[in-house]
DNA sequence: CACTTGACCTGTCCGC
DNA sequence: TGCGGACAGGTCAAGT
């Protein structure tokens, strides 16, 4: 799923529904769902309240009052959804996917004082929520090894490309995915960017000119901050904690869109595979 | 070591 | 309709 403009979109949602709330019961499958539940998480969880929700690359990060936090990774399918009041039912202004909550596909389930619900879909089982204490997390290995965020204001088209000197050998999408280069960057995203900076996804990052990396940095900047606008890509399973849908797939140039006319000159959009992954190109902007 | 490929799961779509 | 295979927003472990 989601990438850095879903998991954005999520955790501001999240913001301002639950931060404040108390954890009255949580129910989880194990050890798939909730990989460390074995440790008697419930002790920590039930009674304590929701202070804060950062984001970090993919990662949710949501800390308790009780100097402990939970990390969620959505991966491919994964959903975090919000149900204000089940008494509503059917007829609730939020999209359907809130009354039918929880499903089949849900892992986790908190309860809060008030009534209110936060659910953990996930159907691919991909995804995993963690808890650990607040201090720790600066110290597991995916904290460590992850780059940089691309949107912070004070982030540099400079540091952008050095930080792609530590794979000159691979491909540039392959390194552009590559969490420990960039932060939060996903297939999508990868797509649209060397799109609009017109750089082949297959040209190894040691041939990408500065000129080039400029143009990435501004164009994946670009296209990270309108799906945030637009409340992230919801291709199949993606919703936002209020069980909606982003509509960035809309404005996408590229990504999906093979078969179709480039927005820019007009050729057909071709689908291709690189780094394992389906990449759409237009043969005309992106060649190698 | 650097890099690439397969595995993890479930669901959907497409061709026969 | 049914069945098989490919594929899907991500990341690891295991291969080369």
């Amino acid at each position: 799923m989601p990438e850095l403009p879903e998991v954005e979109t999520v955790r501001r949602g999240l913001a301002k529904l639950i931060i404040g709330k108390t954890i009255q019961s949580v129910s989880y499958d194990t050890p798939k769902g909730f990989p460390n539940a074995r440790e008697d998480v419930k002790a920590f969880l039930i009674g304590a309240s929701i202070t804060d929700i950062r984001r970090r690359a993919k990662v949710l990060i949501i800390d308790l009052n009780n100097d402990y936090s939970l990390l969620i990774h959505l991966k491919m399918t994964g959903q975090l959804v919000f149900v204000g009041d089940v008494r509503f039912g059917a007829g609730h202004p939020n999209d359907s996917l809130v009354n039918t909550l929880p499903d089949k596909s849900t892992r986790v389930s908190f309860v809060f004082k008030d009534g209110s619900r936060l659910y953990f879909n996930d159907q691919r089982k991909f995804g995993w929520v963690r808890l650990m204490p607040s201090i720790e997390i600066p110290n597991i290995d995916f904290m460590k090894k992850v780059g940089p965020e691309p949107l912070e204001v004070d982030f540099t088209a400079k540091q952008f490309a050095e930080r792609f000197t530590r794979r000159p050998k691979t491909n540039i999408k392959a390194a552009i995915l590559d969490q420990s280069v960039i932060a939060g960057v996903g297939n999508i995203y990868a797509d649209e960017s060397l799109w609009g900076a017109k750089i082949h996804p297959k040209r190894l990052v040691s041939s990408i000119t500065t000129e080039e990396f400029e143009s990435l940095y501004t164009e994946l900047r670009k296209v990270m901050n309108l799906a945030i606008e637009k409340g992230g890509s919801s291709n199949s399973t993606y919703v936002n904690a209020e069980g909606k849908k982003g509509s960035y797939m809309d404005f996408a140039r590229a990504f999906r869109r093979e078969g179709l006319p480039c927005p820019r000159c007009g050729t057909i959009i071709e689908k291709l595979r690189v780094a394992g992954r389906g990449t759409h190109i237009c043969p005309f902007c992106q060649t190698l």
